[in-house]
Formats: structure tokens, C-alpha cells, sequence
DNA sequence: AGTGAAAACCGTAGCGT
DNA sequence: ACGCTACGGTTTTCACT
């Protein structure tokens, strides 16, 4: 499953983790390449289901979001049973940002992101308590984001 | 310190959180705006700090990378005392693609991600047990991602 | 704040290497 | 595979509403 890539690839990838929205024309002279081959090596990536998108990253407190909580679940009987129906549920909250289920402690580990604790606990109570498998729920206040979202590494 | 957005800077950020290379001409078609105002409110929240930057999604299967970790990471004695050192010592590491210092059961909940089991066990032989502060670590294996990255709720 | 036109710049295809 | 050239589209500035 995973892509051969050379050199080149990897620099392209480096750049565009950081830089999304570069110009091609600027991103080629960056990894060293006139701007078609370049062009269509990212096109390439994109095909090939390494690049999966493009993004601009938000600052929350400024829109608002000043609260991160990242919020351990256990649910009852066995995970497989239940797994989808909560999958689904915890999919559809816009406040869940990101939502992995684990092997470890508990079953699934979210990232909620909320205006305030106030909007928390509502959240909370109104709307993760309120979903019928649960069994016990962690939650853990960010007080600082020491990094975010890093560039993966590429050999 | 948060930023008054109308509806059209929400709408802008909600196009370019799912599609950060779009064209500006074509985001303008979408937030119902001519090309001209419409990037001049992109910068605009690019010079106020919402839009923080851009960047390309990768597929870590696809680079080799197939197994995250959800890290939690105990440290001794006082948090503050030994917070700075860590922290930057994390942030060096280029496996812990993010890292939050929480007030829970944990100090710090990281994300690592490697190439396999093999590579994980490296990772924290070698080098997250090597830190002198660290008490306990407990290490959550993601088995699925449900959710990752979802758009942050714009009101 | 938005519009429209013009200039500069960029992306992309075709072809040669 | 890379690079060049050329065309068409996009970004960006500017004068105006």
C-alpha cells in the first residue's frame, strides 16, 4: 500500500505540509525542478491518494474557540457491537473534531473544541451523556497546545 | 481577542478549511462575492490571525507511516517546574506530530505516529523513556480513525 | 465595501530533448 | 522523466461607484 517516492517527491511533500498554498510555479524552483514536471508530480501525489486535500488551519481563539478538551470514552459490552452506532453519532458532532478509537485505557479518545467550559459542559451533558453505550467519560482541558498538527515525517 | 467575522467571512472560512487551494476566483463564485473583495477579506484574515496558514493532507499509509499512538505522559514533581524542558524536547521529536499539556489524568497527551510496532517500541525505549522526567507513559494504539481534522463549527 | 477592466503572473498542454 | 514555449486562465492592482 504505501507509494515508492524519491527525493523529489518528499521535498514537494515537505513544502506543501507547510506551505498549502504555494504557487506551483514557486514550489518548483523550491525542490529544484522547472514548473511541468513539478506540476505533474504533485498531480501525481494527489492521484495517488498521498495528497488527500488541502486546508487552511484556523486560529480558534479567534473564532471564538477558546476551550480544547480532549475527552477519553468507554463504552459498555463488547466495542464491536456498539462501535458503528457511536462511530456514526460521534461523527455527526460538530464539536468533535477528531474522534480515533484506540486499543488502551478507553475505547475512543476525541478532540472536542468548545467557546468556553460552559459550552462544555452542555456539550457534555446535553449531548455525549446522552448517547445510551457509554460507560465512563475522561476529560482531559488542554491548558497549552505545545504543537499541532506537525508535519509528518518523511524519511 | 476573538475577531468579529459576518457571514461571509464565515462562509470563506468554511470553503477554504475543506478546499485550501481552491481558486480565489472560485471561492468568490461560492461566498456569492466578485474576485476582488473576496480576496481582499482573505487577506485580511490572513493579517488577523484567523487564517493561520495552508497546507496539503497526507495519507500516512500511503508514506509508510501506518500506526498512530495517543500518547499520555506523566512527569515528575511539579508540572511547571519541569514543563519548559520537556515541552521542548517533544517538540524536537518528529514522530509526536502533536502534543497537549492537559489538566487530567495525565500532564502531556501526545500523537505519535511511525511506520509500525517495531518503530514504536524504538520510539519510546529509545527515546520518550530517555527523558529523566517522565513518571508513567500510557500508550493508546489507534486502531480506526472515525474523524480527523473535521472543520472547527463557525456559528 | 463592491465592481470592472487591465496588467502581471501562473497553470497546463504539446512537443522536443 | 525533464524542460521549453505558448496559450488561456487567475490573481492582483487601480480607478470608480
Amino acid at each position: 500500500m504505501p507509494i515508492r517516492l524519491d527525493d523529489i517527491d518528499r521535498r514537494i511533500l515537505r513544502v506543501l505540509q507547510a506551505e498549502g498554498r504555494i504557487p506551483n510555479s514557486e514550489l518548483a524552483e523550491r525542490v529544484g525542478l522547472s514548473a511541468t514536471p513539478c506540476l505533474r508530480r504533485v498531480r501525481a501525489l494527489e492521484e495517488a491518494g498521498v495528497i488527500t486535500g488541502y486546508r487552511a488551519d484556523l486560529d480558534r481563539t479567534r473564532i471564538g474557540l477558546g476551550l480544547t478538551v480532549l475527552v477519553g470514552v468507554k463504552v459498555d459490552g463488547h466495542r464491536d457491537e456498539n462501535a458503528r452506532a457511536i462511530q456514526e453519532a460521534l461523527q455527526a458532532m460538530p464539536e468533535v473534531v477528531s474522534c480515533h478509537l484506540v486499543s488502551g485505557e478507553t475505547d475512543f479518545l476525541l478532540q472536542v473544541v468548545v467557546p468556553d467550559l460552559a459550552a462544555y459542559e452542555r456539550f457534555l451533558l446535553g449531548t455525549l451523556l446522552k448517547l445510551p453505550m457509554v460507560k465512563d467519560i475522561r476529560s482531559n482541558i488542554v491548558i497549552r497546545t505545545v504543537k499541532e498538527n506537525a508535519p509528518l515525517p518523511l524519511g
